[in-house]
DNA sequence: CAAACTGATACTATATTGGTGTCAGTAAAA
DNA sequence: TTTTACTGACACCAATATAGTATCAGTTTG
């Protein structure tokens, strides 16, 4: 059970990394470095990121990313999204037919009660939250 | 995000339909056929079960398989442990190095939470409690 | 012995995840 | 105007996890 996969990880710390420079183009070079993601990897996800408009781009020396919009409107389920598919519930394995095994439609009924409560868990998280919890606190 | 693969459902039905069968051993045959669940794939599941003393096993021609203890004391989790691995929690990714950015130490810190939280909900469901919930409902 | 089972294990297929490499284009600045 | 530092766009590869197949030996019942 891995609510977030590496590329969720390394797009979260990018985006926060770039949140951190309000406003100033953040080259990807940077983020690699500071950050220990693979360079070629990185640019992948950021353009990922790019073309879901959570981040823009400038082009050329001197360019980089900057966040797409404000920090506390970019979700963590946003990210996820992008990385890992639909932040979305268990489907019934037998949508369309009849459902023949009760047991089990009482399964993903439960399933999917909790994949709600963690969805709904995971919206209360963006960038935004990460940044200020982040002031004065103790490391991990 | 899914928290449960196909093998754990295929297993979870296989336990559901064995629990029915309240003590008479149940073949892998026959599960397979009911449950529309591949043979060969299913007998591995069985066996894994087995090994983990989910299920008890009788050879020979009238075998088959039945419950290793009670229905109500055999958790999802104890199913989702043998098929995805310990049902557990995201580790830090620094964890002996010294945690070198504090929002990914946040994220990872409340990440943990929202899994501490699906672990216990997880907890909560027993064959026992499929069984039990199933009779006189709705299907899906 | 035949039939109906499990035990064990090796193998294959497919999908997902993580990662690399290359080349073209753009903007700033020497 | 050339060099430098960037992004854009893809094609490709490797590792791992997931799903599924195949085979053969051994056990029990009848």
């Amino acid at each position: 059970m891995k609510l977030l996969t590496k590329n969720t990880d390394y797009a979260v710390r990018a985006l926060v990394k770039i949140a951190q420079r309000a406003g100033e183009p953040v080259p990807a070079s940077l983020i690699a470095k500071e950050e220990r993601i693979p360079y070629a990897y990185l640019r992948r996800l950021l353009n990922d990121l790019r073309d879901r408009k959570v981040l823009r781009s400038t082009e050329g020396k001197g360019g980089g990313f900057v966040l797409g919009r404000k920090p506390e409107e970019i979700f963590l389920t946003d990210v996820m999204e992008v990385f890992q598919g639909e932040v979305n519930l268990t489907e019934c394995m037998f949508r369309q037919k009849i459902c023949h095994n009760r047991s089990t439609c009482v399964l993903r009924h439960k399933i999917r009660e909790i994949e709600k409560k963690v969805l709904g868990d995971l919206e209360g998280i963006s960038i935004g939250t990460l940044l200020n919890e982040t002031k004065g606190q103790k490391n991990d």
